[in-house]
RNA sequence: GGUGCGGUAGCCAAGUGGUUAGGCACUGGAUUGCAAAUCCAUGAACAUCGGUUCGAAUCCGAUCCGCACCUCCA
């Protein structure tokens, strides 16, 4: 048995082999946190906690790393518009950031840097560039990295440097760089960014985009690591430059594995803020879905497939997600109060196998998925010609928790069913007993409108939450 | 122009030479005081045209269509 994950670099699957053999360490491109993130940004962040979860589950340890971008054009001139300082005004946006991954049931990385603390790492970062001859600073006091002395430029991308040239939509006449394919490592202070400053042995100004990344990644993780991840639109130029700026300032290779997710499309489109097509989070859950939902959504595609995200499909996870609701309930009930697992029931014997052949071919959660909905197809069948026995049934539990350290949407929250809603069923029981069917359908009425569902069963009613 | 990713049933979505993928919806049945929910059963597909093969959704060639990246982007 092998994970094996798609290497953008490569273009090839290769099994995951950690440096050290036994922790993965990976660094994610977080938010830029000058607005709510939207549903496709969390797409990405989606498919890093599936790969992170995953690799735990085949016995690896994961250190990961998520930046929050909290200085940048956008975060500097909203802080501004509204007059707060930049702490302050992306203080807003990562609370909000944090809330949007607890909902989505996504895990916490173990670290998350903001670009603003790693200032001086990124200044070391380029002092050494400088030193290699890898930098210059231009007549406009900003600091360029030179893609002309990195022989491998664009190896990531594999750009073709002629076609680039034809596509003609550098900007020429607004800096002077040598080449316009050139890209800022430090960036001079102008006056549009306010008190948004720090010194540097190349003047006031601060960090561009590329270099936090490097920074932060190599500071945190080692100067090479395991796997980095993103959104494909960062394979370039973000992930290129990086490559650019942190080889040729450590000689070591920067990420043995590059790992990129398709987009979240709208009708057809990519979802972004600049087309104005996007949902928030917190947009869809007004509508009346839930975290879980969306994660059914966000996490059932596999990552490097373009999604397409519809309202209509969150209604069909809703279907979904009961079922497997149904099945875990079921289950639950004929654990009863047994302690002790037996061995798994036929139905249930190789559905792990299944879930991981699946999961080890670069994360087909299609195919994972196809195992669970199998199992509890085979389970829903050979439960109504025999009882499952306690002892089998909590082996079958035991499983699905086991497996939802993966998913994160396979056992359901524990509902507490409060005093109320279970004198109103026992009263309900009554009315039925006496055929009083008006005042047991009033009570029925009554429990939906407290959020449950009453199900009447030849073993007595059951209660499910809506 | 360069570089990639795609087109699978009503919708979503795996598979990549032979055997029912899966989910949702539809329809039928079981169950029920009536419902709801649930469970069971079931049909239907591989963009087009050629080729290779005993056999092609899968391999080869050509064509059509869609999306993305090529210095803000997950």
């Amino acid at each position: 048995m092998a994970f094996r994950i798609y290497n953008t670099m490569s273009r090839t699957k290769e099994e995951l082999l950690p440096i050290d053999g036994k922790q993965v360490r990976m660094y994610t491109c977080g938010p830029t946190v000058y607005n709510y993130a939207h549903i496709g940004n969390f797409r990405a962040y989606m498919f890093e906690d599936l790969l992170r979860r995953y690799i735990k589950f085949c016995g690896f340890e994961v250190v990961q790393v998520q930046n929050l971008t909290d200085v940048d054009d956008k975060t500097i001139r909203a802080s501004i518009e509204q007059g707060l300082p930049l702490k302050e005004y992306t203080k807003k946006y990562i609370d909000a950031f944090f809330d949007d991954l607890a909902k989505l049931n996504i895990e916490p990385a173990e670290h998350y840097p903001a670009a603003t603390n790693y200032i001086p790492e990124m200044i070391s970062l380029i002092e050494v560039l400088f030193e290699k001859g890898y930098a210059y600073q231009s007549d406009d006091g900003s600091v360029y990295y030179s893609i002309d002395k990195f022989a491998e430029y664009g190896k990531l991308a594999r750009l073709d440097r002629e076609g680039m040239q034809s596509g003609a939509r550098v900007d020429q006449d607004e800096y002077d760089k040598d080449n316009a394919a050139d890209f800022a490592l430090w960036k001079a202070y102008v006056p549009e960014d306010g008190d948004v400053v720090w010194d540097s042995p190349w003047g006031r100004g601060r960090p561009g985009w590329h270099i936090e990344c490097s920074a932060m990644s190599m500071k945190l993780l080692g100067e090479s690591f395991d796997i980095h991840t993103g959104g494909v639109d960062n394979i370039f130029p973000h992930h290129e430059d990086e490559i650019a700026q942190s080889e040729a300032a450590t000689g070591k290779p920067y990420s043995k594995y590059w790992m990129h997710c398709g987009y979240l499309v709208v009708d057809g489109r990519k979802m972004s803020k600049s087309l104005g097509n996007f949902y928030t989070l917190r947009e869809v859950l007004d509508r009346g879905y839930t975290g879980r939902e969306v994660r059914y959504e966000l996490l059932t595609g596999h990552y490097r497939q373009s999604l397409n995200f519809a309202f209509k499909s969150l209604d069909a996870n809703r279907a979904a997600l009961k079922r497997l609701d149904e099945f875990s309930a079921k289950i639950k009930e004929f654990i009863g109060s047994e302690t002790e697992a037996d061995e798994l029931p036929v139905w249930a014997a190789n559905t792990r196998a299944r879930f991981a052949e699946a999961m080890d071919d670069d994360m087909n959660i299609s195919g994972a998925m196809a195992a669970i909905f199998d199992t509890v197809h085979a389970g829903n069948k050979a439960i109504a010609v025999n009882p499952t026995p306690g002892k089998e049934a909590l082996a079958v539990s035991n499983l699905w928790k086991e497996l939802d350290t993966v998913l994160g949407l396979l056992v359901p929250q524990e509902e507490e069913i409060s005093l109320e809603v279970e004198e109103l069923l026992e009263d309900r029981t009554v009315a039925r007993a006496e055929k009083n069917w008006a005042e047991s359908d009033r009570i029925r009425d009554a429990l939906a409108e407290r959020g449950w569902t009453v199900k009447d069963t030849p073993e007595g009613p059951k209660l499910r939450k809506l």
